[in-house]
DNA sequence: TGGCGCACTGTGAACGTTCACAGAGATTTC
DNA sequence: GAAATCTCTGTGAACGTTCACAGTGCGCCA
């Protein structure tokens, strides 16, 4: 395997041992059905003995490729790092593109800065491909975006863009509108709702359900706005429970929000899910690990980063448009509901 | 900026707008010291006019250098990826690197095939160095990684290596030293502890600081084992009680694992802190959001990334050896000890 | 038998940089 | 005043691939 050797092995040397020329190396190793057994043989054992690697740098001065993709986090790095769903994301985009020899580069695009950076990243062709997360409606790299005419793909529809930008996501609406009838169907009359941020798919659409199914005059009263995180979750509730303090019942937007929501219910003296029912969304790790354990819409997260990046591979294969995915949630009863 | 440009500008045409030739063109970009102030701003002018960036790949062909890294994560990917500490180190390493213009990749190395991709990828030559997480001693790719003469840094120590693969990391022992002792100075007489895995410096190097204090004889029969995982904990947790159920404390090496130790502690009908005080590690965001919150020792994880980022970069910058980074820990006191 | 297509192979050019070298002026040194 | 030095510049070659093209046999068909 001649690892010592100092110079790294090129095609030439491939070349030389195996008795063919560069051309029909090159051939053999890309998989061009016009080259001969006897030299597919001998090329593979001159790989083999030379230890050769193919030099990206000079491949894709020549193609035009890079074998790169971009996975864009557009969220203030902070929020984003701690959302448990971001974890699968990462794990099930590495190990699909892995399979495709595709490397994942990892960018931050939290101020203008990031963004300029990112920008010049594409726009020197540094990838063939990007991943956009969590990105919101008004996020300026879109606009960067749309000159660079580069596939882009975001995880989770960005709000005002579906058109444009494709993606996976679960359905969201159709999981909030579950969980509200489910809590109706537990006899529960006055029910709250905590939502995330409306200007992600996830805090817009979230609410969108809950109301088609409660009737949307009927709950005016009944919405707080949270921003995802724990201690949003707890204000919520709080201000809920101040003007409405007979609520029976409280659909959360996110576990981490409803963990929030269940210290302050506890503080206040309610039992959960005696007095207030609490309902989740995500079934991220926490839901199991709160006191009760939370009873919550799950969320295909691992198909929905399979779909993502299945959706970007086929728009940098070449084709023209991929239609959006959208994946059925699924109810998850536990003590807190 | 001409974006709608078809093809994208080179070098060339930088020389052709500004009216030098391509030498200084990359003379100017590159800041080498021999060019005049008034071909320099004519370099800038034409670059922001045509929209120029460099291409990597021409420029990595002929430097030998990529300015990518990788971050090998060698653990498998479940549980790492739920770590909360590994999101702090991806953000700061995303963000450190971003600022030297250097891509990080990211690879996973859990399986057999994982880690033949990661090799050659780096016998390819295809990154300047790599970015080692949560590496076991036995790891096969650290044997590898010998032979390939690339710059590796491990953000962690990697057991068995510390004299041979650079590292940062917290002050392990000292932290557990701390706890244990705050947990003596509160008056507990039986402490029993929870380790990690014993071939992850956490696991090994707190218990030894646990042993440091107490006296390892002494403690023989309060020691039971974990694997950093939330249930995991519980087992531990229930395996002390049933051998020591008159124990007054517990320091758990992990706080996802003290959890588990709370939720267990709680079933028995033990109250926390009043029977049993209960101390984590890593003051994590679950610290402060179970009941009891934790007690725990803080790592300066932001820290401890940057470090880590730092040795690889001098590294790669052509240092010869660097000095391993050891951080001090910082006792962390909340309602449950 | 001559021509034609088919399977396979080798070769030169190109991709966009950087680097080493050589040379041109200006400035200093002896 | 010539030589040496210093600053700045342009040019050719190289990095390791792929791609287009031009070939070379060989079998097949008319």
């Amino acid at each position: 395997m001649a690892v010592t050797n100092k110079r790294r092995p090129t095609i030439h040397d491939v070349a030389r041992a195996s008795g063919v020329s560069r051309g029909t190396v090159s051939r053999a190793l890309n998989g061009d059905p016009y080259v001969s057994t006897a030299a597919l043989a001998a090329v593979k054992r001159a790989v083999a003995e030379t230890g050769y690697v193919v030099n990206r740098a000079a491949r894709s001065l020549v193609t035009q490729r890079t074998g790169t993709v971009v996975m864009v986090l557009s969220e203030p790095q902070e929020k984003l790092f701690e959302d448990p769903n971001f974890s699968v994301l990462l794990r099930v985009a590495t190990r699909r593109l892995a399979q495709r020899d595709v490397a994942l580069v990892m960018m931050v695009a939290g101020d203008d800065g990031d963004r300029e950076r990112v920008i010049r990243y594409l726009r020197g062709g540094h990838a063939d491909g990007v991943l956009l997360l969590s990105a919101h409606s008004g996020d300026p790299l879109l606009a960067e975006l749309d000159g660079l005419s580069i596939p882009a793909v975001a995880c989770g529809a960005v709000l005002g863009r579906e058109g444009v930008i494709p993606y996976a996501a679960a359905d969201d609406r159709e999981g909030a509108r579950q969980m509200t009838q489910y809590l109706v169907d537990q006899g529960r009359r006055k029910i709250a709702t905590i939502t995330g941020p409306l200007d992600t798919p996830g805090g817009l659409n979230r609410l969108e359900g809950f109301c088609d199914v409660l009737g949307r005059k009927a709950v005016k009263k009944l919405i707080a706005h949270g921003d995802y995180s724990r201690h949003s979750g707890e204000t919520a509730m709080a201000e809920l429970l101040d003007r409405t303090p007979d609520l029976d019942a409280v659909f959360v937007g996110s576990d981490l929000m409803a963990a929030g929501a269940l210290a302050v219910l506890r503080a206040r003296g309610r039992r959960v899910p005696e007095d207030v029912a609490v309902g989740g969304f995500d079934d991220s790790a926490i839901a199991s690990s709160t006191h009760p354990r939370l009873t919550t819409v799950r969320q295909p997260l691992e198909q929905v980063a399979t779909e993502t990046v299945r959706l970007l591979l086929e728009l940098i294969d070449g084709a023209e448009t991929v239609t959006p995915v959208v994946l059925p949630t699924e109810l998850v009863t536990r003590e807190s509901a």
